[in-house]
DNA sequence: CTGTTAGCGCATTCAC
DNA sequence: GTGAATGCGCTAACAG
């Protein structure tokens, strides 16, 4: 009885063993191969199969001062818009054997900087910001740290870092020139009380010109709280031509509530939503939309963390990536 | 010239120098302060201050045997039925200090024994899987690493070791039991071709008692799959009365298709989904589906790797959360 | 309540 | 090509 706790899991020591080679000399088999002669990888190889080892990445990393680990800041999980970028940042890290941490912010700026020192105690090779950073403490935390960082799905003059994302602002005043184009005078708007969609909003009034009715609802928005924006903002102006959502589930929820009440799209009613969600291109009538590359964006920050990762000078740090409306049956 | 590298960051035996303490026992002040006196936590705080120090969990960790993370392991990000899941765990492991890992593991389950390896190697204190593992390989594997498991969104006689779900073969019969209590003969079947939904296929016609017009989509479904999915249905057969799908964005196109070839539902045409995704109470008409709790299994299986965490044994490691037919206008 | 000692499992120097 | 020593940053175990 001399030890009195878990079954002991096997290490790479034990690999060295059975393989009659040393330590070090089974670690540099495994990880540069190239360093090392056919025969003996082939013994390590074997000694690995005999064993079941499986390598201990904390314990690499600690002395070789990465992770391989790269974490992802959202607001909210429930957020459809991001799920491409995740997705594709998931698959970038992935092929390159890294693995991510997804922490959830919440839409409170105070929790912002617990989180992110809970995040950088993990040693993250990079940090993925799906927006900006708010708190100015995190901001200059996060630069004193060290750790390559990418915020997406927004750009700004002063990034902590680097950044993938196109301009909101915009996007809301393309939108508004677009429904002038269309003759539309009596527009408005509904939103969720983010700070991105309140960006486009700018926007939109800038090149709009004045004021116009608002209805602003939780984020993240839904179909439902679609429906009950447009049931408010008829109640403030029943003869509106035009409104800018600022998700396509909201705008869903403006067209079944439209629906609902008779009026047709875009005859009675024009509807722009923002997103191009997987089924807006399928809605009766189809959803006009701002189509943003989400998938790209995860793309990109992932090849920037890894450029980083590896050493290399990223020559173009702020990437946009644009955005364009597409036009559908619902204008 | 003695360094040739990168800024030292600040350790542990930096706020211990500052703070005037041996290094233990400013570990012991930040990590476990009723064993250490109020003023001397007071002074350690003051030292964290001053140097901006952040912990290095990967160090901690390899001493403690803790990575205080549990990996999440979904077929693809893509499927909204496990988004409140995922938020769920997310902010019960968070709020427990655990971060979560997230890990994308396809429908190929060739990647399975691969992605657990990489997987196994970061030393999650938890695993989560949406659905069940699959390869009798990885099951062996995650048994010997000896890490707790929780497997999600599905029942087995046999789980790895834990597992918070429901039965897909019985929700498949309750749905055909439901169609035949309302005297549909006519039925027909819409689903994406993950293993879930195939199981409730199966219950569907053991209920039914004979074969159906089925169509089969590639997982994940959408509202387009679901508009295709409708039209091939009814060049099959014109007649059919009541159609099962495997999403509500499933059917939430076939609904969308019904409508433009003016077929009304549930007159015409009755539709039930799956999910009770947060747009189906809000569609017109409303769906009726089969309302799961994903959230309280995310928050359910959270708890049971906590409780093994801390070393307690589960009273109860296979939870049934059920499910319940919501009826709504499409029925 | 505090300190000393000894590692956790691996990768980075250096040697040969 | 291979190996021996050393320590990454922290905490568990024992002393005081």
């Amino acid at each position: 009885m001399t030890d009195s706790t878990a079954p002991k899991s096997v290490t790479l020591h034990d690999v060295a063993r059975e393989a009659g080679v040393s330590l070090i000399t089974a670690s540099r088999a495994l990880s540069k191969p190239n360093l090392v002669s056919d025969a003996t990888i082939e013994r390590v190889r074997a000694a690995v199969e005999a064993t079941g080892y499986i390598p201990n990445l904390l314990a690499g990393g600690l002395k070789s001062r990465r992770s391989m680990t790269v974490a992802l800041l959202v607001p909210s999980i429930s957020v459809a818009q991001f799920v491409p970028t995740i997705k594709a940042l998931t698959e970038a890290l992935d092929a390159a054997g890294y693995q991510l941490i997804l922490a959830q912010m919440g839409y409170d700026h105070a929790r912002e900087a617990a989180l992110l020192n809970t995040i950088i105690s993990r040693r993250p090779d990079g940090i993925v910001v799906a927006g900006l950073l708010r708190s100015p403490t995190s901001r200059e935390q996060l630069r004193r740290a060290g750790i390559p960082v990418v915020e997406t799905w927004e750009l700004s003059d002063r990034p902590v870092d680097m950044a993938v994302g196109f301009s909101h602002l915009k996007v809301g005043s393309a939108v508004a020139g677009y429904f002038l184009s269309r003759g539309w005078r009596r527009v408005a708007i509904a939103t969720a009380d983010d700070h991105r969609a309140a960006v486009r909003r700018e926007g939109f009034l800038s090149t709009i010109g004045h004021d116009v009715p608002t209805v602003v609802v939780p984020a993240p928005s839904s179909l439902a709280s679609g429906r009950r924006a447009l049931a408010q903002l008829l109640e403030q102006d029943r003869r509106i031509e035009a409104i800018c959502c600022s998700s396509d589930q909201l705008a869903q929820g403006v067209l079944v509530e439209a629906a609902a009440r008779g009026l047709r799209s875009p005859e009675d009613l024009a509807i722009c939503g923002f997103g191009d969600a997987d089924f807006a291109a399928h809605m009766e009538p189809s959803l006009t939309t701002v189509q943003v590359d989400g998938h790209g964006i995860g793309d990109r920050a992932a090849r920037l963390i890894l450029a980083r990762c590896r050493g290399e000078t990223v020559p173009e740090p702020v990437i946009d990536v644009g955005f364009r409306i597409v036009e559908r049956a619902s204008t």
